[in-house]
RNA sequence: GACCCCAUCGUCUAGCCUGGUCCAGGACAAGAGCUUUUCAAGCUCUCGACACGGGUUCAAAUCCCGUUGGGGUCACCA
Protein backbone atom coordinates (compact mmCIF):
# COMPACT_ATOMS: atom_id res chain seq x y z
CA UNK A 1 0.00 0.00 0.00
CA UNK A 2 1.51 3.76 -0.73
CA UNK A 3 1.73 5.45 2.19
CA UNK A 4 2.72 9.19 1.08
CA UNK A 5 3.46 12.45 3.63
CA UNK A 6 3.26 16.08 3.46
CA UNK A 7 5.61 17.68 5.75
CA UNK A 8 5.30 21.20 6.25
CA UNK A 9 6.89 23.29 9.16
CA UNK A 10 4.95 25.76 10.94
CA UNK A 11 7.16 28.69 11.36
CA UNK A 12 4.88 30.19 8.05
CA UNK A 13 2.41 30.23 6.02
CA UNK A 14 1.76 27.30 3.44
CA UNK A 15 3.50 28.92 0.41
CA UNK A 16 3.25 27.91 -3.21
CA UNK A 17 6.36 25.49 -3.25
CA UNK A 18 4.72 23.95 -0.77
CA UNK A 19 1.36 23.37 -2.09
CA UNK A 20 2.56 22.22 -5.30
CA UNK A 21 4.55 19.66 -3.35
CA UNK A 22 1.69 18.75 -1.16
CA UNK A 23 -0.67 18.58 -4.57
CA UNK A 24 1.90 15.98 -5.96
CA UNK A 25 2.03 13.81 -2.73
CA UNK A 26 -1.81 14.38 -2.98
CA UNK A 27 -2.07 12.80 -6.59
CA UNK A 28 0.16 10.11 -5.76
CA UNK A 29 -1.54 8.61 -2.92
CA UNK A 30 -5.17 9.38 -4.69
CA UNK A 31 -3.85 7.73 -7.89
CA UNK A 32 -2.57 4.80 -6.25
CA UNK A 33 -5.20 4.39 -3.81
CA UNK A 34 -3.18 4.73 -1.16
CA UNK A 35 -2.85 7.13 1.94
CA UNK A 36 -1.85 10.56 2.14
CA UNK A 37 -0.26 11.12 5.12
CA UNK A 38 0.49 14.89 7.07
CA UNK A 39 2.86 15.76 9.53
CA UNK A 40 3.34 18.82 10.92
CA UNK A 41 7.46 19.13 11.47
CA UNK A 42 7.20 21.48 14.53
CA UNK A 43 10.12 20.51 16.87
CA UNK A 44 11.18 23.97 16.98
CA UNK A 45 9.73 25.53 19.75
CA UNK A 46 11.14 28.75 19.45
CA UNK A 47 10.00 29.16 15.19
CA UNK A 48 6.75 27.54 15.36
CA UNK A 49 3.60 28.71 15.46
CA UNK A 50 0.21 27.52 16.15
CA UNK A 51 -1.56 30.15 14.14
CA UNK A 52 0.31 28.52 11.27
CA UNK A 53 -0.68 25.25 11.77
CA UNK A 54 -4.15 26.39 11.14
CA UNK A 55 -3.05 28.43 8.24
CA UNK A 56 -1.63 25.23 6.91
CA UNK A 57 -4.52 22.86 7.60
CA UNK A 58 -6.70 25.60 6.23
CA UNK A 59 -4.76 26.08 2.83
CA UNK A 60 -4.51 22.49 2.35
CA UNK A 61 -8.40 21.82 2.72
CA UNK A 62 -9.00 24.84 0.60
CA UNK A 63 -7.07 23.46 -2.05
CA UNK A 64 -8.76 19.94 -1.43
CA UNK A 65 -6.06 17.98 -0.36
CA UNK A 66 -7.96 15.56 2.15
CA UNK A 67 -5.65 13.81 4.34
CA UNK A 68 -6.00 10.23 5.81
CA UNK A 69 -3.79 10.96 8.71
CA UNK A 70 -1.94 13.24 10.83
CA UNK A 71 0.64 13.60 13.39
CA UNK A 72 2.80 16.78 15.16
CA UNK A 73 6.69 16.06 16.20
CA UNK A 74 6.16 17.47 18.85
CA UNK A 75 4.06 14.84 20.16
CA UNK A 76 6.79 11.80 19.64
CA UNK A 77 10.10 13.26 21.08
CA UNK A 78 10.08 10.26 23.06
CA UNK A 79 10.62 7.93 19.95
CA UNK A 80 13.22 10.31 18.78
CA UNK A 81 15.43 10.13 21.79
CA UNK A 82 14.83 6.18 22.04
CA UNK A 83 15.98 5.75 18.54
CA UNK A 84 19.37 7.83 18.90
CA UNK A 85 19.72 5.90 22.33
CA UNK A 86 19.45 2.75 20.25
CA UNK A 87 22.53 3.93 17.85
CA UNK A 88 24.15 5.45 20.91
CA UNK A 89 24.60 1.84 22.62
CA UNK A 90 25.44 0.76 18.83
CA UNK A 91 28.24 2.67 18.99
CA UNK A 92 26.87 4.16 15.68
CA UNK A 93 26.86 7.75 17.74
CA UNK A 94 28.32 9.45 20.31
CA UNK A 95 27.47 12.53 23.10
CA UNK A 96 29.09 15.74 22.52
CA UNK A 97 28.82 19.00 24.79
CA UNK A 98 29.46 22.38 22.81
CA UNK A 99 31.11 24.77 24.61
CA UNK A 100 28.70 27.77 24.29
CA UNK A 101 25.37 25.24 25.21
CA UNK A 102 24.39 23.33 28.48
CA UNK A 103 23.48 19.34 28.42
CA UNK A 104 24.60 16.86 25.41
CA UNK A 105 24.24 16.43 22.01
CA UNK A 106 24.03 13.11 20.09
CA UNK A 107 26.20 13.09 17.27
CA UNK A 108 26.02 10.26 14.06
CA UNK A 109 29.18 9.10 13.14
CA UNK A 110 28.98 9.19 9.39
CA UNK A 111 30.11 6.38 7.93
CA UNK A 112 32.76 7.03 4.69
CA UNK A 113 31.61 5.62 1.19
CA UNK A 114 29.76 5.81 -1.75
CA UNK A 115 25.93 5.61 -1.79
CA UNK A 116 23.72 5.66 -4.93
CA UNK A 117 19.79 7.16 -4.33
CA UNK A 118 17.44 6.20 -7.11
CA UNK A 119 15.28 8.94 -7.57
CA UNK A 120 11.84 8.37 -9.63
CA UNK A 121 12.19 11.38 -11.68
CA UNK A 122 16.20 11.92 -11.75
CA UNK A 123 17.18 8.49 -11.86
CA UNK A 124 20.28 7.69 -10.45
CA UNK A 125 22.22 10.20 -8.34
CA UNK A 126 26.03 9.41 -6.42
CA UNK A 127 26.93 10.91 -3.28
CA UNK A 128 30.28 10.32 -1.68
CA UNK A 129 29.67 10.56 2.03
CA UNK A 130 32.86 11.44 3.34
CA UNK A 131 32.35 15.11 2.11
CA UNK A 132 29.76 15.02 5.11
CA UNK A 133 30.32 15.63 8.41
CA UNK A 134 29.18 14.27 11.78
CA UNK A 135 25.17 14.82 12.14
CA UNK A 136 23.42 16.55 14.94
CA UNK A 137 20.63 13.58 15.75
CA UNK A 138 19.19 14.86 19.05
CA UNK A 139 20.53 18.79 19.93
CA UNK A 140 21.41 20.12 23.57
CA UNK A 141 18.08 21.01 24.44
CA UNK A 142 17.11 17.06 23.83
CA UNK A 143 14.76 18.08 20.50
CA UNK A 144 15.45 15.98 17.10
CA UNK A 145 17.32 17.53 14.34
CA UNK A 146 14.82 17.78 11.12
CA UNK A 147 17.18 14.56 9.16
CA UNK A 148 16.39 12.33 12.28
CA UNK A 149 13.15 12.92 13.00
CA UNK A 150 12.41 12.91 9.67
CA UNK A 151 13.97 9.56 9.14
CA UNK A 152 12.65 7.71 12.13
CA UNK A 153 8.85 9.19 11.40
CA UNK A 154 8.99 7.92 7.93
CA UNK A 155 10.25 4.81 8.62
CA UNK A 156 7.41 4.60 11.54
CA UNK A 157 4.95 5.50 9.80
CA UNK A 158 5.51 3.52 7.03
CA UNK A 159 5.81 6.20 4.05
CA UNK A 160 6.45 4.53 0.86
CA UNK A 161 7.69 7.10 -1.21
CA UNK A 162 9.13 10.50 -0.07
CA UNK A 163 8.36 12.93 -2.50
CA UNK A 164 9.43 16.04 -1.46
CA UNK A 165 10.95 19.57 -2.70
CA UNK A 166 14.56 19.22 -4.88
CA UNK A 167 16.38 21.44 -2.11
CA UNK A 168 16.62 18.28 -0.31
CA UNK A 169 19.11 16.12 -2.69
CA UNK A 170 21.22 16.97 -0.79
CA UNK A 171 19.52 15.93 2.85
CA UNK A 172 18.50 12.39 1.31
CA UNK A 173 22.59 11.02 1.16
CA UNK A 174 22.52 11.54 5.08
CA UNK A 175 19.06 10.54 5.88
CA UNK A 176 19.72 7.08 3.79
CA UNK A 177 22.85 6.85 6.12
CA UNK A 178 20.21 7.19 8.95
CA UNK A 179 18.07 4.18 7.53
CA UNK A 180 20.62 1.87 6.78
CA UNK A 181 21.98 2.20 10.45
CA UNK A 182 18.61 2.03 12.16
CA UNK A 183 17.90 -0.95 10.05
CA UNK A 184 14.61 0.34 8.37
CA UNK A 185 13.88 -0.49 4.77
CA UNK A 186 14.32 2.62 2.55
CA UNK A 187 11.38 4.51 0.92
CA UNK A 188 11.24 5.44 -2.55
CA UNK A 189 12.20 9.09 -3.61
CA UNK A 190 11.12 11.65 -6.39
CA UNK A 191 12.30 14.66 -5.72
CA UNK A 192 10.56 18.08 -7.57
CA UNK A 193 11.98 20.60 -9.22
CA UNK A 194 11.68 23.95 -6.93
CA UNK A 195 9.21 26.64 -8.63
CA UNK A 196 10.69 30.24 -8.88
CA UNK A 197 9.79 33.57 -9.21
CA UNK A 198 10.05 35.97 -12.10
CA UNK A 199 13.41 36.99 -10.99
CA UNK A 200 14.95 33.45 -11.31
CA UNK A 201 15.38 33.37 -7.87
CA UNK A 202 13.76 31.65 -5.23
CA UNK A 203 9.66 32.84 -4.99
CA UNK A 204 9.98 35.57 -2.30
CA UNK A 205 7.52 38.05 -1.46
CA UNK A 206 9.25 40.43 -3.30
CA UNK A 207 8.16 39.46 -6.36
CA UNK A 208 4.63 38.82 -5.56
CA UNK A 209 2.31 37.00 -3.23
CA UNK A 210 4.31 33.74 -2.05
CA UNK A 211 1.52 32.59 0.19
CA UNK A 212 -1.59 30.18 -0.96
CA UNK A 213 -4.02 31.95 1.48
CA UNK A 214 -2.94 34.82 -0.38
CA UNK A 215 -4.18 33.80 -3.56
CA UNK A 216 -7.45 33.27 -1.40
CA UNK A 217 -8.20 36.26 -0.49
CA UNK A 218 -7.02 37.54 -4.09
CA UNK A 219 -10.34 35.90 -5.44
CA UNK A 220 -8.53 32.91 -7.16
CA UNK A 221 -10.31 29.77 -7.14
CA UNK A 222 -9.19 26.69 -5.30
CA UNK A 223 -9.34 24.54 -8.54
CA UNK A 224 -7.68 27.20 -10.96
CA UNK A 225 -4.69 27.37 -8.70
CA UNK A 226 -4.87 23.44 -8.48
CA UNK A 227 -4.53 23.46 -12.43
CA UNK A 228 -2.00 25.86 -12.53
CA UNK A 229 0.26 24.07 -9.96
CA UNK A 230 -0.35 21.09 -11.87
CA UNK A 231 0.88 22.40 -15.04
CA UNK A 232 3.99 23.56 -13.12
CA UNK A 233 6.80 20.70 -14.02
CA UNK A 234 4.21 18.80 -15.64
CA UNK A 235 1.94 18.21 -18.59
CA UNK A 236 -0.81 15.88 -20.06
CA UNK A 237 1.13 15.64 -23.25
CA UNK A 238 -1.38 15.82 -25.40
CA UNK A 239 -1.59 20.04 -25.06
CA UNK A 240 -4.04 20.88 -22.97
CA UNK A 241 -4.22 23.14 -20.41
CA UNK A 242 -7.57 22.97 -18.55
CA UNK A 243 -7.03 20.15 -16.35
CA UNK A 244 -9.03 19.74 -12.96
CA UNK A 245 -7.31 17.38 -9.94
CA UNK A 246 -10.02 14.88 -9.86
CA UNK A 247 -9.41 13.73 -13.60
CA UNK A 248 -5.29 14.51 -13.10
CA UNK A 249 -5.44 11.73 -10.82
CA UNK A 250 -6.39 9.27 -13.64
CA UNK A 251 -3.50 11.13 -15.88
CA UNK A 252 -0.64 12.00 -13.04
CA UNK A 253 2.63 10.27 -13.59
CA UNK A 254 5.09 10.49 -11.28
CA UNK A 255 7.81 9.41 -13.27
CA UNK A 256 6.96 12.07 -16.21
CA UNK A 257 7.44 15.11 -13.96
CA UNK A 258 9.79 17.58 -15.32
CA UNK A 259 13.58 18.20 -14.32
CA UNK A 260 13.53 21.35 -14.63
CA UNK A 261 12.96 24.07 -11.83
CA UNK A 262 9.67 26.54 -13.25
CA UNK A 263 8.88 29.88 -13.24
CA UNK A 264 5.60 31.08 -11.48
CA UNK A 265 3.47 33.49 -13.77
CA UNK A 266 0.86 35.09 -12.14
CA UNK A 267 -0.50 35.90 -15.92
CA UNK A 268 -1.24 32.15 -16.71
CA UNK A 269 -2.86 31.71 -13.60
CA UNK A 270 -4.66 34.47 -14.00
CA UNK A 271 -6.07 33.21 -17.54
CA UNK A 272 -6.68 29.81 -15.82
CA UNK A 273 -8.63 31.43 -13.39
CA UNK A 274 -10.49 32.98 -15.68
CA UNK A 275 -11.07 30.23 -17.15
CA UNK A 276 -12.62 28.52 -14.46
CA UNK A 277 -14.33 31.32 -13.18
CA UNK A 278 -15.97 31.05 -16.75
CA UNK A 279 -17.41 27.48 -16.05
CA UNK A 280 -18.09 27.58 -11.90
CA UNK A 281 -21.48 27.15 -11.13
CA UNK A 282 -22.92 30.78 -10.12
CA UNK A 283 -24.98 29.71 -6.84
CA UNK A 284 -21.20 28.71 -5.95
CA UNK A 285 -19.67 32.10 -7.22
CA UNK A 286 -22.47 34.24 -5.73
CA UNK A 287 -21.51 31.96 -2.33
CA UNK A 288 -18.17 33.14 -2.21
CA UNK A 289 -18.75 36.62 -3.45
CA UNK A 290 -21.81 37.40 -0.61
CA UNK A 291 -19.11 37.64 2.62
CA UNK A 292 -17.43 40.22 0.46
CA UNK A 293 -20.57 42.58 -0.36
CA UNK A 294 -21.73 42.44 3.19
CA UNK A 295 -18.20 43.62 4.44
CA UNK A 296 -18.76 46.61 1.59
CA UNK A 297 -21.79 46.81 3.25
CA UNK A 298 -23.71 46.69 -0.26
CA UNK A 299 -25.93 43.88 1.13
CA UNK A 300 -26.77 43.03 4.30
CA UNK A 301 -26.58 39.78 5.96
CA UNK A 302 -29.49 37.07 5.27
CA UNK A 303 -31.57 40.23 4.09
CA UNK A 304 -31.19 40.19 0.37
CA UNK A 305 -32.48 39.31 -2.91
CA UNK A 306 -30.57 36.15 -3.66
CA UNK A 307 -32.08 35.46 -6.70
CA UNK A 308 -31.35 39.43 -8.05
CA UNK A 309 -28.08 38.86 -6.82
CA UNK A 310 -27.31 35.23 -8.76
CA UNK A 311 -28.39 37.15 -11.64
CA UNK A 312 -25.87 39.78 -11.18
CA UNK A 313 -23.34 37.35 -10.94
CA UNK A 314 -24.05 35.40 -14.05
CA UNK A 315 -24.24 39.00 -16.06
CA UNK A 316 -20.10 39.56 -14.54
CA UNK A 317 -18.92 36.17 -14.56
CA UNK A 318 -17.40 35.90 -17.93
CA UNK A 319 -16.06 38.90 -17.70
CA UNK A 320 -14.57 38.28 -14.41
CA UNK A 321 -10.48 37.83 -13.43
CA UNK A 322 -10.74 36.97 -10.10
CA UNK A 323 -13.32 36.86 -7.75
CA UNK A 324 -13.06 39.94 -6.60
CA UNK A 325 -13.33 42.31 -9.48
CA UNK A 326 -17.09 41.53 -8.85
CA UNK A 327 -17.15 44.11 -5.90
CA UNK A 328 -15.10 46.54 -7.88
CA UNK A 329 -17.20 46.16 -10.89
CA UNK A 330 -20.52 45.95 -9.80
CA UNK A 331 -20.39 48.61 -7.30
CA UNK A 332 -23.03 51.02 -8.96
CA UNK A 333 -25.85 47.71 -8.71
CA UNK A 334 -25.40 48.70 -4.49
CA UNK A 335 -24.62 52.24 -4.13
CA UNK A 336 -27.21 55.01 -4.17
CA UNK A 337 -25.04 57.23 -6.67
CA UNK A 338 -22.45 55.62 -8.86
CA UNK A 339 -19.15 56.37 -8.28
CA UNK A 340 -17.72 58.14 -11.12
CA UNK A 341 -14.82 57.88 -13.10
CA UNK A 342 -13.12 60.79 -13.79
CA UNK A 343 -11.12 59.76 -16.58
CA UNK A 344 -14.27 58.28 -18.02
CA UNK A 345 -16.27 61.20 -17.40
CA UNK A 346 -13.53 63.24 -19.00
CA UNK A 347 -13.82 61.10 -21.89
CA UNK A 348 -17.89 60.88 -22.36
CA UNK A 349 -19.95 63.29 -20.40
CA UNK A 350 -18.17 66.53 -21.21
CA UNK A 351 -20.38 67.19 -24.07
CA UNK A 352 -24.07 68.44 -23.02
CA UNK A 353 -26.55 65.61 -23.73
CA UNK A 354 -29.80 67.24 -22.11
CA UNK A 355 -31.50 66.46 -25.31
CA UNK A 356 -30.97 62.95 -26.27
CA UNK A 357 -31.02 62.01 -22.53
CA UNK A 358 -34.17 63.38 -21.69
CA UNK A 359 -35.68 62.04 -24.58
CA UNK A 360 -34.55 58.72 -23.63
CA UNK A 361 -35.38 58.58 -19.83
CA UNK A 362 -38.84 59.63 -21.35
CA UNK A 363 -38.94 56.36 -23.62
CA UNK A 364 -37.50 54.44 -21.15
CA UNK A 365 -40.84 55.52 -18.81
CA UNK A 366 -43.48 55.08 -21.30
CA UNK A 367 -42.42 51.40 -22.14
CA UNK A 368 -45.23 48.89 -21.44
CA UNK A 369 -42.86 45.68 -20.58
CA UNK A 370 -39.69 46.64 -19.43
CA UNK A 371 -36.96 43.82 -20.48
CA UNK A 372 -33.52 43.68 -21.69
CA UNK A 373 -34.99 43.19 -25.49
CA UNK A 374 -37.85 46.34 -25.34
CA UNK A 375 -35.07 48.49 -23.65
CA UNK A 376 -32.71 47.69 -26.61
CA UNK A 377 -35.43 48.40 -29.01
CA UNK A 378 -36.06 51.74 -27.25
CA UNK A 379 -32.04 52.85 -27.51
CA UNK A 380 -32.13 51.79 -31.31
CA UNK A 381 -35.20 53.54 -32.28
CA UNK A 382 -34.34 57.01 -30.65
CA UNK A 383 -31.08 57.01 -32.04
CA UNK A 384 -32.42 55.88 -35.37
CA UNK A 385 -34.85 58.94 -34.82
CA UNK A 386 -31.55 61.88 -33.92
CA UNK A 387 -29.82 60.46 -37.01
CA UNK A 388 -26.49 59.59 -34.26
CA UNK A 389 -24.66 56.24 -33.89
CA UNK A 390 -25.77 54.12 -31.40
CA UNK A 391 -21.97 54.42 -29.81
CA UNK A 392 -22.06 58.11 -29.30
CA UNK A 393 -25.32 57.56 -26.71
CA UNK A 394 -24.03 54.43 -25.58
CA UNK A 395 -20.92 55.60 -23.62
CA UNK A 396 -21.70 58.77 -22.46
CA UNK A 397 -24.98 56.65 -20.42
CA UNK A 398 -23.13 54.00 -19.48
CA UNK A 399 -20.81 56.18 -17.41
CA UNK A 400 -23.58 58.21 -16.10
CA UNK A 401 -25.36 54.89 -14.94
CA UNK A 402 -22.28 53.05 -13.83
CA UNK A 403 -19.40 55.72 -13.51
CA UNK A 404 -16.93 53.49 -15.52
CA UNK A 405 -16.28 52.44 -19.48
CA UNK A 406 -16.09 48.69 -18.58
CA UNK A 407 -18.81 46.33 -17.52
CA UNK A 408 -21.43 44.37 -19.46
CA UNK A 409 -23.54 45.42 -22.06
CA UNK A 410 -25.69 48.84 -21.41
CA UNK A 411 -29.02 46.92 -21.71
CA UNK A 412 -28.44 44.28 -19.37
CA UNK A 413 -26.83 47.15 -16.81
CA UNK A 414 -29.92 49.55 -17.46
CA UNK A 415 -32.26 46.60 -16.83
CA UNK A 416 -31.06 45.17 -13.50
CA UNK A 417 -30.71 48.97 -12.52
CA UNK A 418 -34.27 49.57 -13.23
CA UNK A 419 -36.08 52.37 -14.84
CA UNK A 420 -36.40 54.26 -11.35
CA UNK A 421 -32.79 54.64 -10.77
CA UNK A 422 -31.55 54.85 -14.75
CA UNK A 423 -33.82 58.04 -15.12
CA UNK A 424 -32.80 59.13 -11.68
CA UNK A 425 -28.74 59.07 -12.54
CA UNK A 426 -29.59 60.09 -16.21
CA UNK A 427 -31.59 63.38 -15.20
CA UNK A 428 -28.18 64.72 -13.00
CA UNK A 429 -26.89 65.14 -16.21
CA UNK A 430 -29.85 67.40 -17.87
CA UNK A 431 -29.58 70.82 -17.59
C1' G B 1 34.51 27.67 -2.59
C1' A B 2 33.07 22.24 -2.36
C1' C B 3 29.28 18.86 -3.59
C1' C B 4 24.71 18.02 -6.19
C1' C B 5 20.81 19.19 -9.78
C1' C B 6 19.25 21.45 -14.32
C1' A B 7 19.50 23.56 -19.56
C1' U B 8 13.63 23.74 -26.13
C1' C B 9 10.12 30.54 -27.86
C1' G B 10 9.93 36.21 -22.65
C1' U B 11 7.06 32.24 -19.44
C1' C B 12 4.80 27.05 -18.86
C1' U B 13 5.68 23.03 -21.89
C1' A B 14 5.37 18.71 -26.24
C1' G B 15 9.20 16.13 -28.59
C1' C B 16 14.44 13.46 -25.83
C1' C B 17 14.35 7.36 -22.76
C1' U B 18 13.04 3.83 -28.07
C1' G B 19 18.17 9.21 -33.22
C1' G B 20 15.28 10.35 -39.27
C1' U B 21 7.89 11.81 -39.70
C1' C B 22 10.84 18.67 -36.16
C1' C B 23 14.00 24.26 -41.19
C1' A B 24 10.66 21.92 -33.68
C1' G B 25 4.04 21.55 -31.94
C1' G B 26 0.65 23.77 -28.13
C1' A B 27 -0.60 27.33 -24.18
C1' C B 28 0.21 32.13 -21.54
C1' A B 29 2.13 36.90 -22.55
C1' A B 30 3.06 40.56 -26.53
C1' G B 31 1.57 42.79 -31.40
C1' A B 32 -2.24 43.15 -35.49
C1' G B 33 -7.14 42.31 -37.07
C1' C B 34 -12.36 40.57 -36.91
C1' U B 35 -16.77 41.36 -33.90
C1' U B 36 -18.75 45.76 -31.86
C1' U B 37 -22.24 49.47 -27.09
C1' U B 38 -17.23 49.53 -23.63
C1' C B 39 -14.57 45.77 -21.04
C1' A B 40 -13.94 40.61 -20.83
C1' A B 41 -14.62 36.45 -23.79
C1' G B 42 -14.31 34.32 -28.70
C1' C B 43 -12.11 33.82 -33.64
C1' U B 44 -7.93 34.81 -37.29
C1' C B 45 -2.98 36.12 -38.04
C1' U B 46 2.12 37.78 -36.52
C1' C B 47 6.48 37.72 -33.46
C1' G B 48 9.32 34.02 -31.02
C1' A B 49 13.44 28.60 -28.87
C1' C B 50 16.65 23.32 -29.42
C1' A B 51 22.84 27.76 -24.45
C1' C B 52 27.83 27.01 -26.77
C1' G B 53 31.81 23.77 -28.56
C1' G B 54 33.41 19.08 -29.73
C1' G B 55 32.38 14.10 -30.85
C1' U B 56 29.35 9.29 -32.36
C1' U B 57 26.29 8.51 -36.82
C1' C B 58 24.39 8.22 -43.52
C1' A B 59 21.37 11.28 -40.03
C1' A B 60 21.12 14.61 -33.36
C1' A B 61 16.69 18.95 -30.08
C1' U B 62 17.15 13.68 -29.23
C1' C B 63 23.28 9.62 -27.54
C1' C B 64 28.53 10.92 -25.29
C1' C B 65 32.24 14.56 -23.48
C1' G B 66 33.53 19.43 -22.27
C1' U B 67 32.44 24.65 -21.56
C1' U B 68 29.19 28.31 -20.08
C1' G B 69 24.93 29.71 -17.55
C1' G B 70 21.15 29.08 -13.81
C1' G B 71 19.54 26.73 -9.31
C1' G B 72 20.08 23.93 -4.73
C1' U B 73 22.79 22.28 -0.32
C1' C B 74 26.74 22.69 2.87
C1' A B 75 23.28 24.84 11.01
C1' C B 76 22.60 21.78 17.81
C1' C B 77 16.51 25.68 11.00
C1' A B 78 13.25 22.70 8.75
Amino acid sequence: MVRVRFAPSPTGNLHIGGGRTALFNWLYARAKEGKFILRIEDTDQLRSKPEFVDEILNSLEWLGFNWDEIYYQSKRFDIYNKYAEKLLQEGKAYREKAPDKDGEAIIFKVPQKKIKMQDLIRKEIEFDTSLIKDQVLIKSDKTPTYNFACVVDDAQMNITHVIRGDDHISNTPKQMLLYEALGFPLPKFAHLPLIMGIDGGRLSKRTGATAISDYRKLGYLAGALDNYLLLLSWAPGDNRELIDINEAIKLFDITQVNKTSATFDLKKLGWINNQYLKNVDSEKLTDLIVPQLVEKNYIQKDNFDRNYLVSLVKLFQPRLSVVNDFVDWADFLFLEEPKIDPIAAEKHLTKDLSSEFKQFTEKLLALKVFDIASIEECFRSLVSDLGIEAKTLVHPVRVALTGKTIGPGLFEVIFYLGSVRTCKRLERFIK
